[in-house]
DNA sequence: GCCAACGTTGGC
DNA sequence: GCCAACGTTGGC
């Protein structure tokens, strides 16, 4: 192989079947290894072939031994590699010598042939000599170096152009061209035949300057048409491969070459200095077949064509891309992406560790494990066997953790059981026994909820349905279905709108915000704004339903008729009963009238979800007049609708007027919390349908008027970092066959710190 | 498709 | 070497 090397460095540019070595040192090791392998000097490049082939699949996680690893080829797992990919370090290396503009890569220490190959190559540009007439009593000594056992599979080779992204891992020995993010693999860059034959056959001509790098890839290709000799040696010239041309802004003058002429991208790179000043020569075009006039090297399109064919963008798999951004290249590795060589080591190993943490929400904040949960019973400094070996579920990502994801559609569901068979219950539900229509919190299956309970709840809610999916556009729809006994919230998807669940919470609660409450205001503009009312059919409406009672709909109303029992004008906004209603849709109250004392850990776990587009609008509301409009709330509302707020809140105009700050996602603890904002600005805070007491703390750390959007924003964040007081038990009321409910004191604070179950009044209630 | 179990890996 | 916990996999 090395005297193979030797003679490829004293023949011709053209010569050089390992002049894919062009690019470092590390590719030369490679084909001399195989070279001592397969004791078969002339077919070097037919041992490469598979390792070429190889890194299709195994880059993708490989790390960076690939190399090493070439023989092993029936090695069908992937080691994980710890740390940062080989290849990182190789193609940072290769970066530091690397010309970006000119493509070329600077000269090894290691390569002498391909140095002095690349020279060559230089100057033949730089010294006017770069239009290459190819030489045809040449070429034929390129083909002889091409055996025909090269073409191992040679409808990979060809037909199987693709453009991947450059892993670091990569064990191929184009891997680490430390240049390109995205190449095709050197025997995959070939266009097909049809189209070489054409272009060569009519533009050979334009053949660029011969670089070392293009001919071993075109020897490769080409063997794997034309076996007969017959094949034009010209295509040597052709899908230069390692060089990596972009389409971008990189190539100067010749971008519009670069993306129509994929042939020649060679051209539009390393001729861009010397080459476009070529006088021009009649051509024939590619396209049209109609003579032109080139006027540089690489014009394979006459004029016509080439205004029209870059729109096509038709990415030509020969193509290789040079890393330009990375936010392309992500896009392109799905999520678990693999950097390049310009990520820094430490940072690459941050976002591995990291990469189930979102770092910002409550979750990845937390710093203490609850001790309470199953992951953490399970851990050994809880006594636990670690077998399970996951992170306290309080400190599960609420955006990132696979376990949410996972739990989205399941949790989603509230119907769907949840058998969580070695978990014990950490809190024993109080109370009476749970509405399992309802149900929402997984955790209620680990408790004395039975299997019973999920047959009967796959059955009862058979009609409830509600999706969801991590990520993708979609919005949440919200439809009204009706059981023999219940009524249901079904939730539909729409595919249109952004879906941001997983990607950025931030994002999440802003965008959702605007979506829906200017959903909510378009809905409702010919019922003016003020008439707004989100109001689930069959959830009774009785405020003595609120509170320590679940609701339990026994005598379900129909879809969309009007309860009767609803408090009319503005006693919706006053008395709260309009906000347990919105609640309904996105939280069953008596989640947490039942099971109040989990609320910590359902927020925690289920927060993922995302928050629902309420699109059925049941407007209680009569005839409004313009008295129930209000200037200043309309406005403050609208720029509520544009600005980032808490995630899952949402703005909604009521009758009243009055702004009302839903949260939407059942999962927050202030799912049964509504912030009304009135006439004046001033609010009032109600937790499941009953007035936060003007004494409450929060309304000392809060301006009395919440004119701005910021006033509002502060008040939901505070509100965030607060949970509903889960009341106590009490063992007085009714007979004793009945079960017990959870009851508030008469000046319960409702609202208290989340790490707290009860507040004062409920953990030494005054017995009347 | 979910999840318990566990190999693995990075930090300390 | 220990610990935390991520990622994978086989069983269901």
């Amino acid at each position: 192989m090395t005297d193979e090397l030797n003679r490829a460095s004293a023949e011709p540019e053209t010569m050089q079947p390992e002049e894919t070595v062009l690019v470092g040192a590390d590719v030369v090791t490679v084909i001399e290894d195989n070279a001592v392998e397969n004791s078969a000097p002339g077919q070097v490049t037919v041992e490469l072939l598979p390792d070429w082939l190889k890194p299709m699949e195994e880059d993708e996680d490989d790390g960076g031994e690939g190399v090493n690893r070439k023989t092993n080829n029936d090695v069908p797992k992937v080691k994980r590699r710890r740390g940062r990919p080989p290849i990182a370090r190789n193609a940072r290396l290769g970066l530091t010598r690397l010309d970006f503009k000119k493509g070329l890569h600077a000269d090894h220490p290691k390569t002498k042939t391909v140095h002095t190959l690349l020279d060559r190559t230089r100057s033949s540009l730089t010294s006017g000599t770069a239009i290459p007439v190819p030489d045809p009593t040449r070429m034929p000594e390129v083909l002889p170096q091409t055996p025909q056992s090269i073409i191992h599979s040679p409808t990979s080779t060809s037909q199987r152009p693709r453009l991947i992204p450059i892993s670091p891992t990569g064990d191929s020995s184009l891997s680490k061209i430390p240049d390109t993010e995205f190449h095709s693999p050197l025997r995959l860059t070939r266009v097909s035949p049809l189209g070489i034959d054409k272009s060569v056959t009519q533009n050979f001509i334009h053949s660029p300057a011969v670089k070392v790098g293009n001919v071993t890839q075109q020897i490769i290709s080409s063997t794997g048409v034309g076996n007969d000799g017959t094949e034009p040696p010209l295509r040597l010239w052709l899908c230069p491969s390692l060089e990596p041309i972009s389409p971008t802004k990189s190539q100067d003058t010749f971008s519009d070459q670069t993306v129509s002429l994929p042939n020649f991208p060679e051209i539009t790179r390393n001729g861009t200095a010397t080459l476009k000043e070529s006088l021009p020569f009649l051509s024939k075009c590619e396209s049209c077949g109609g003579p032109f006039s080139a006027q540089k090297i690489g014009d394979t399109l006459c004029y016509r064509c080439c205004r029209i064919k870059p729109e096509k963008k038709h990415s030509p798999p020969n193509i290789v891309f040079r890393k330009k951004q990375h936010t392309k290249y992500k896009k392109m590795v799905k999520t678990d992406f693999v950097p390049d060589g310009d990520e820094d080591e430490d940072d690459w190993a941050a976002k591995k560790r990291n990469r189930r943490m979102c770092r910002q929400c409550v979750a990845c904040l937390r710093e203490d494990d609850c001790g309470k949960c199953d992951f953490c019973m399970d851990k050994p400094k809880f006594g636990g066997s670690n077998k399970k070996r996951q992170k306290c579920r309080l400190r599960q990502c609420k955006f990132q953790s696979k376990l949410h994801a996972h739990r989205a559609n399941g949790m989603l569901n509230p119907s769907l059981p949840r058998r969580r068979k070695n978990v014990k219950p950490k809190l024993k539900r109080r109370g009476r026994p749970r509405k399992r229509k309802f149900k929402s919190d997984p955790w209620e299956d680990d408790d004395e909820v039975s299997d019973k309970d999920d047959d009967d709840d796959e059955e009862d809610l058979r009609h409830y349905k509600m999706n969801g999916r991590k990520g993708g556009r979609r919005k949440w729809n919200y439809t009204f279905k009706e059981d023999e006994e219940d009524a249901f919230v079904e939730t539909v998807i729409d595919d249109d709108e952004p879906s941001i669940t997983e990607e950025d919470p931030d994002i999440l609660g802003s965008e959702r915000s605007v979506m829906v409450s200017s959903e909510m205001y378009s809905n409702t503009s010919g019922l003016g704004a003020q008439g707004l009312y989100y109001n689930v059919p069959g959830v009774p409406a009785a405020p003595h339903m609120l509170g320590s009672v679940p609701l339990c709909n026994t005598s379900p109303l129909p879809m969309g008729e009007v309860i009767s029992s609803l408090p009319m004008g503005d006693d919706v906004t006053q008395n709260g009963f309009l906000q347990i209603e919105m609640v309904r849709v996105g939280s069953p109250p008596s989640h947490y009238t039942e099971e109040a004392q989990n609320t910590e850990q359902h927020v925690s776990e289920f927060q993922l979800e995302p928050t629902p587009v309420i699109t059925q609008i049941f407007s209680l509301a009569g005839g409004e007049n313009d008295s129930d409009r209000d200037q200043g709330l309309m406005e403050l509302f609208t720029s509520l609708g544009q600005t980032v707020l808490p995630a899952h809140w949402v703005g909604v105009m009521a009758k009243g007027p009055v702004l009302q700050l839903l949260q939407c996602s059942k999962l927050s603890t202030m799912a049964d919390t509504v912030v009304q904002i009135e006439k004046g600005f001033f609010y009032q805070v109600s937790v499941q349908n009953q007035p936060l007491l003007l004494m409450h703390a929060v309304y000392s750390r809060h301006p009395t008027c919440l004119e701005t959007v910021g006033d509002v924003v502060s008040l939901l964040l505070d509100l965030e970092e607060m949970g509903v007081c889960q009341g106590y038990q009490n063992f007085h009321m009714g007979p004793p066959w009945e079960p017990r409910m959870s009851v508030r004191a008469a000046l319960c604070d409702l609202l208290i710190p989340k790490d707290e179950e009860q507040c004062p009044k409920c953990t030494q209630p005054v017995e009347s």
